[in-house]
DNA sequence: GTAGGGTTAG
């Protein structure tokens, strides 16, 4: 029998465990007649590995009531084993480190990178007396990923200037942040730089490319990236899927998907997104479907994506189906989820429970807060949406954005405060530093109009720095047809006249001011002269869900497939009202109003 | 013989 030193037993004992085997890891080391600090920490490392971080406690535990001395690489793995459940036990094991060497500090700071508290891992990345090639690469791929990508390149650039090379590691990460930036010319030169030293075939970085080029919408060059890739990984692939999402490519992607034989969550997540983007909402179904039926369990990013499709779609039962998978897996009040289902709840009408979805969030972030704002604004909960917005900034140190500015001038006009809405709408600049926006001057003309300000409107109107969306010419109307501004109303009506010359919006405006005043003739006629003059109007659509199906219905083009069938139905209903109530029914209206 | 970092999807 060969005589085993205490080397061979930490190889046999590590062997075990690094490849799952955890029993005769265990037994191997029972048997280890040299249980010496290597093949402790092999024992600790292995179960952490394993995914068995108590278990690893445990053992370490037992090893210093053994009376053996950590070592430094034991401290490293104890620190990996408890830097998720226990920072600042971890930290105290590092203050007593008799030794630190760099791999111990990285240890510590990439405890601080991954509980996401930056500024404690800056600390302690500029206390760090040596730093290599991973210490950087840890802070520039998390200053990255968190959306920092300005500081990503600063530390990447002062990284070259202290003379260490990147590694493959900083080198993706840099280009990931470039990508974030859209970066593509100094992204090129990496590139460039990468393929002349040989690095341009590592995975993650020929991955990193991809992300680039499609993020700056060269899905040819993402696509040459990727054919050069040898060892292609899922998340190449599922890169390339997104380039192609996000570039409208959907056939392109589904045909790459389609070729993936281990899908992960984010191959079926790209392809919902690409969907999504694309507002194709019966696929982002299908493939969800498809991704239940394949065994593959939605993650918070699957459930978010699809909420908003439910939202898109204002279905409400299709979106109550989802709230309850999400319940199932716990995932409900995520911020990602919880705000998913906040907006497609109030999208959908039920602000109720939109309320319910938000009060019951742990975590709120900025678009949790906006969904909740606009969401009470748009349903008519005008006085609760300013209230939330008080809360918000009574509570929180979120700064209010361009949509939540907007829901507030649309709360404030619907409730009739018109000083405060013009005051929020004067503050907008000074106070929170955001230019108003077409939306947010049709909000302000619409308030005053509403008020019988009409005059003040009008001047609002003729100072504005960008062009009257249409619906502000329509406000000022109204304004002057309620308060009985007759000369306003002139002015306004000559030039809606002289607009609807130059554009499609103005024969919009025109023909919708005919609608409502019931002129169909007028309307038709409109629309008749727009076709004529080679002016586009986006159709109108409308939809029903029936049985899980969605029926679309579109205003110039009838395309249905049991048109007829419908028409039928419609001639019914005609001849019974007309039975009913004795009455003329225009059926060109009524199917004006119905589709 | 024991140890640290990275690419996609929201």
């Amino acid at each position: 029998m060969p005589v085993r030193n205490e080397v061979s037993w930490t190889a046999l004992v590590s062997g075990y465990l690094k490849c799952g085997k955890v029993d005769e890891g265990m037994e191997v080391f029972g048997r280890n007649p040299f249980r010496d600090v290597f093949s402790w920490t092999a024992v600790i490392s292995g179960l952490l590995g394993s995914g068995m971080g108590l278990r690893a406690m445990g053992v370490f535990k037992e090893m210093l009531g053994c009376g053996v001395l950590p070592n430094n690489v034991t401290f490293v793995s104890v620190v990996r084993g408890l830097r998720l459940n226990k920072p600042e036990m971890a930290r105290r094991v590092f203050e007593r480190m008799g030794k630190k060497d760099v791999i111990s500090w990285t240890a510590i700071l990439d405890m601080y990178v991954e509980m996401g508290d930056m500024e404690e891992a800056r600390r302690v990345f500029n206390d760090m007396p040596e730093r290599n090639e991973v210490s950087w690469s840890a802070m520039i791929s998390r200053y990255s990923q968190k959306g920092n990508s300005v500081e990503a390149i600063k530390l990447f650039r002062q990284m070259i200037e202290n003379g260490i090379s990147p590694n493959s590691s900083c080198f993706s990460s840099a280009i990931n942040a470039l990508a974030n930036l859209k970066a593509l010319y100094t992204g090129k030169n990496i590139h460039a730089h990468v393929t002349k030293i040989g690095m341009a075939s590592d995975v993650f970085i020929s991955s990193s490319l991809v992300d680039l080029y499609g993020s700056c919408g060269y899905c040819t060059d993402a696509r040459l990236v990727f054919d050069t890739i040898q060892n292609k990984n899922v998340v190449c692939w599922n890169t390339m899927i997104s380039a192609y999402s996000s570039n409208d490519q959907l056939d392109e992607a589904k045909k790459l998907f389609d070729q993936i034989t281990m899908k992960s969550i984010g191959s079926w997540n790209s392809l919902v997104t690409g969907y999504l983007g694309n507002e194709q909402y019966d696929k982002v179904f299908e493939v969800f479907n498809d991704m239940l039926l394949s065994g593959q369990t939605p993650d918070i990013s699957t459930f978010s994506s699809v909420l908003c499709a439910c939202a898109s779609l204002t279905s409400l039962g299709k979106g109550k189906g989802i709230h309850g998978k999400t319940f199932k897996l716990g995932l409900q009040r995520d911020v990602f989820v919880g705000t998913a289902l906040v907006d497609m709840y109030a999208k959908s009408g039920d602000i109720e429970s939109s309320k319910r979805a938000f009060s019951k969030m742990p975590e709120k972030n900025e678009v949790s807060w906006t969904a909740m704002i606009q969401g009470l604004a748009e349903n008519g909960h005008a006085e609760e949406s300013l209230e939330t917005f008080e809360e918000m900034e009574r509570t929180t140190s979120i700064k209010p954005n361009e949509l939540i500015l907007l829901a507030i001038l649309f709360a404030c006009s619907h409730c009739g405060l018109v000083n405060k809405g013009l005051h929020y709408f004067n503050s907008m600049e000074s106070l929170y530093n955001i230019k108003p926006n077409e939306r947010h001057y049709t909000c302000a003309v619409d308030m005053l109009s509403r008020a019988g300000r009409v005059s003040e409107a009008e001047k609002l109107m003729m100072s504005m720095p960008c062009e009257p969306e249409v619906n502000a010419w329509a406000a000022l109307l109204s304004g002057c047809k309620t308060y009985g501004e007759d000369e306003i109303a002139e002015r306004t009506a000559a030039k809606i006249q002289e607009l609807a010359e130059k554009k499609s919006g103005g024969y919009v405006l025109l023909s919708n001011v005919y609608a409502s005043a019931g002129k169909w003739p007028e309307v038709m006629k409109t629309r008749k002269l727009m076709k004529e003059r080679g002016l586009k109007k986006t159709g109108g659509c409308s939809w029903i869900e029936v049985r899980n199906e969605f029926h679309l219905f579109y205003s110039q083009d009838a395309t249905h497939i049991d048109l007829i069938e419908i028409y039928g139905v419609l001639e019914l209903l005609k001849s019974d009202m007309l039975v009913r109530f004795q009455q003329k029914v225009d059926i060109g209206s009524l199917v004006n109003r119905m589709i």
